[in-house]
DNA sequence: ATTACTAAGTGACGAGTAT
DNA sequence: TATACTCGTCACTTAGTAA
């Protein structure tokens, strides 16, 4: 029943469904399938958990999703209408000129501290990478990651333009254990510090929420972090 | 005062914000300025122009666009924020896989017909023009165009899609008094009518709710048409 | 003709809550 | 935990109209 009679608000109601559908496409990372819940897409859109529920049941009953629940989250998956309808919106928009629109201020991103497995240090603590690091970073490590969880979109939208740009990629390498991938980082400023820049790896690349961030100083200690607290940092550094 | 703090409907209001420049910049045609009213770009966004009206400032005082008002309509420009804006949201979408969506069903737009200034025939009447499209098109075009205005939104996205597809090309040509520019056609059907062509040259390119249909048919009477009456026509024919 | 104010109707949003 | 219902409140939209 989708036909021309627009009710009332549909302009309003369009814009809400390009923006969700949007939202989805960049947290698939282009494999059309988000695994989420209600809540935290909620919080991604900066909407109620009740309004992200309302969203996706109306994207469903549209659709242009499938929903796959289970008992903790659900699978989500973008039908191709999905893709017909974005592809409409942004038909005829000049990518071009959307790039060469000159990035003014620098990019600001706020997350919130949590602890990690510790993975982030062991993956430091290799030499081949801290080598690296100081060949390419020019700054000494220190030995651990500070591990920032982002959720609100705007961030997020800003971290993907962050990873559009050129990295500079530590190579991976293998010991006798296991093999290790190349790591992408990129200088970063947090909350002042200049040594300092976001790493990515193959292990955390398809979390767009979570971010890792290396220092030559203990951040958490230098910036009196305790988990939970808000921590910024800054791109270009 | 656009700081972070989320007043209540954040979401909508991006997401109109969003859809609002997207259409702004689909009308701008890349040059980043419009020339319209409040009515006419209501009438597109398929708003009421009190509406119109009201995005309208949202936007100028968002700093996203300039307004120089004059008598009859006013000139809309394109801030380099909005492109920031629209920027950020788009990153991260993969385009490509966009394009790659499988276009299922053909496009169908719907115009109201008009009579223009007679322009269209003169330049069908051209033999260098109707030889090629005798050539390419495979058929001897009525030596007139049926103009149709297009209002929806809807309808204008479907248009800029039909416009990224490979055109049939007439080739300009110069006479004596004058330089006549390339033509792109685009095979449509009419109302059913297989042998019609959407065609664009530089004269009409500049404004996208006009679209020039040729068939080999005088469509006017072979349909029925009078001013002001609705008319389809779909994409691929 | 245009833009935009006011008033009123309606839809969207979130707190509380059921499941 | 999760999703989603009810309902009160507020924002968006539009008709009428002023300028």
């Amino acid at each position: 029943m989708n036909q021309g009679g627009h009710s009332r608000q549909s302009f309003g109601r369009k814009a809400r469904t390009l923006l969700s559908l949007l939202s989805l496409m960049k947290m698939s990372s282009g494999s059309g399938e988000i695994v989420t819940s209600t809540g935290a897409l909620a919080e991604i859109l900066g909407v109620s958990q009740q309004t992200g529920s309302i969203l996706l049941r109306e994207l469903a009953s549209a659709g242009l999703i499938m929903r796959r629940m289970s008992r903790r989250g659900e699978r989500i998956t973008l039908t191709p209408k999905a893709y017909d309808v974005v592809t409409q919106e942004l038909a005829g928009i000049p990518l071009d000129s959307l790039s060469k629109a000159s990035r003014t201020s620098p990019l600001k991103i706020t997350g919130r501290a949590f602890t990690g497995k510790g993975e982030g240090a062991y993956y430091i603590s290799q030499r081949a990478y801290s080598k690296q690091i100081e060949d390419k970073l020019g700054f000494a490590p220190y030995l651990g990651t500070l591990n920032l969880r982002v959720t609100k979109l705007d961030d997020i939208n800003k971290l993907t333009l962050i990873y559009g740009t050129t990295p500079i990629v530590l190579k991976g390498f293998s010991t006798r254990e296991r093999a290790f991938g190349d790591v992408q980082c990129y200088r970063v400023k947090v909350e002042g510090v200049s040594n300092a820049a976001l790493v990515r790896s193959n292990r955390t690349a398809y979390d767009l929420t979570v971010v890792e961030l290396i220092s030559d100083k203990y951040l958490r200690k230098a910036l009196s972090i305790k988990d939970g607290d808000g921590v910024s940092f800054s791109f270009p550094a």
